[in-house]
DNA sequence: TTGAAAGCGGTACCAC
DNA sequence: GTGGTACCGCTTTCAA
């Protein structure tokens, strides 16, 4: 059977609540007494039972975190990060894929209430906050991450998307590219994203004319085949693809070389997110990056500051995101733009 | 405050013991106070505590997970698959990433002891069992996926890597190249992938005889890229590389294209797990694929039967790979083997 | 059919 | 300093 703190006490010749002292390190006791029991822990291999505590109003040292779904790269990625800085304060990880449905999220809260986690990180997509907000207002520690809410007053790890997308505009119009095609699904980030991108256009006193739509379904790869050739085949062809994410990108890839067009030669592609498999594709994909490891790391660090009471007023952190510059974007040599050029 | 049972109990006229009841159906209670409990339960939004009950000796339900990193594609997506299959059954899965450091997973494997979890999955490295073998002693549910422990009696579900190996080397040998060098890590799987990899050269009456050492560090893409240059650049260079896994590929293709080469023309390369990145690749990956779905699917089946208290024999569930084609791997062109076959 | 009460393994307050 | 003990929220006999 487990040896509880029972056994320990008795082994020791000391009280449980002697014993429970000196595994809290609390109250005060003797030395020759702690060291005795401390001995006897060794000895019998102690394991204190953190349900009991828990019950008791401990904690539980155990973190929810809500993710679309664990199998998209940056999801991975930034549930690796936080599950590290967690491990350095003791924390576990229980990780919940919602793949973007309310229903699943709502369930998913509920059940890790009834788990008594320390606390929630969500990274998911959420459009329905009433339960998040109930959270909140029952004083559960709850921080966002990777996801903006800009009108709702909770503590939040972003990304600058607005800078994102004007990052990404600018490096293409640097190149020369005016006709610039965007793939992005109708999410809060990448409305953002797109605004970024219509101001750097506006900037260089361009406009936005082109036909535009979100996809539908998720930020893939398929969708972003399947718009990139869409806009390919229609009229007003794009010179460049600008993906809101990698995946999104890959695909847009792909579509240009099964209309037997070259990257970057005749269309560039620039991508979202700075994920492993950016450095992957053929050709490397230039991308805007996100901090992914910084944005775990912040938000652990805030979850756990709200689970230790400190920091009682909400903050949101907003990181920047940078380009970087591979081999997927190039000047543009389209004809097109040649002409127009040279009919200045 | 977190409402109770005392809190149903008292608003609905009955003791605990019968709103107990009603939550678990256990014992016998009459329809209308049934009624009546479950209605005061809606009404309340009681959600039953379950660090309470599992103080009791019932389950956690939660299941703690070890993976070597989250952030490798063929991990997350394995782990996305038994997180699936564990939401079917009203299981969390704690995750925790052990980096191949023994060290880390005797840490975590000790918390989540003391976490209660109900059972343990162990996709890692463990090349230490004793801390394994403890927790089978103590009939702590402990399954094995992804990872073959043949001399060891524990649950297990696998692929079989010999078979694996023998199919790309099979593949590469229909195509014509004798000459092929393997990229590995020394672990018990790709120990047998290379015994299947050599039965294969056998049976075509060739030999193994190639330079070979295994890599140190990590299954990513920098060693597969470093292995590669170095044979390429050794006396006697292959003409289609093995790659254990397909990050290991990634960095074969880069190499390859580094030395000014191109993939499938100059060098055909294979990789094994057939994760996301194998399509996304430039060329496509040939690649030797596991069934992650599946393999996800039945270690969570297998552990939570064992929860359950069936199935007490051991086994082990070997499910077989088989070779994805794409264009990574093409027919030999190599001049060596041309003339070879020329002065037959 | 229902309920009183004894735990489960700890924590923490309060005497001694 | 140390120990007795009342919980924490729920499960489970065992009587009634």
């Amino acid at each position: 059977m487990k040896v509880t703190i029972y056994d320990v006490a008795k082994e020791a010749n000391v009280s449980i609540a002697t014993v429970s002292k000196v595994i809290n390190n609390t109250g005060r006791i003797g030395e020759k007494t702690k060291r005795k029991v401390l001995e006897v822990m060794k000895q019998l291999d102690y394991q204190p039972n953190m349900m009991a505590s828990a019950l008791m109003g401990k904690q539980t040292k155990t973190i929810g975190l809500l993710i679309p779904d664990l199998a998209n790269p940056f999801f991975s990625e930034l549930a690796r990060s936080i599950e590290d800085r967690a491990h350095e304060f003791g924390y576990n990880l229980v990780i919940c894929s919602t793949d973007y449905q309310t229903e699943k999220e709502n369930k998913y809260l509920a059940l890790l209430k009834r788990k008594s986690v320390d606390g929630f990180i969500l990274a998911s997509g959420f459009e329905d906050l009433n339960k998040v907000e109930e959270l909140v207002k029952e004083d559960v520690p709850v921080a966002i991450v990777a996801r903006d809410l800009p009108m709702f007053s909770i503590n939040t790890v972003a990304l600058d998307d607005f800078m994102g997308g004007y990052l990404a505009a600018s490096h293409l119009i640097e190149l020369g590219h005016q006709n610039i095609g965007v793939i992005a699904r109708d999410v809060w980030s990448n409305r953002e994203r797109l605004r970024g991108f219509k101001q750097a256009l506006e900037e260089s006193n361009l406009e936005f004319t082109r036909e535009f739509e979100y996809i539908n379904g998720i930020s893939h790869v398929e969708p972003g085949k399947f718009m990139t050739a869409k806009y390919l085949k229609g009229k007003n062809p794009p010179t460049a693809i600008f993906a809101c994410n990698d995946l999104l990108a890959i695909g847009a890839i792909q579509a240009v070389k099964e209309q037997g067009m070259r990257v970057p030669d005749d269309i560039s592609v620039v991508g979202f997110d700075n994920t492993l498999i950016a450095t992957i594709v053929e050709p490397p994909l230039t991308t805007v990056a996100q901090p992914i490891q910084h944005m775990g790391r912040e938000v652990l660090d805030l979850i756990i500051s709200m689970i230790k009471g400190e920091k009682k007023e909400k903050m949101r952190l907003t990181l920047l995101p940078s380009l970087v510059t591979r081999n997927s974007t190039a000047k543009n040599r389209n004809k097109d733009l040649k002409e127009k050029l040279e009919n200045l």
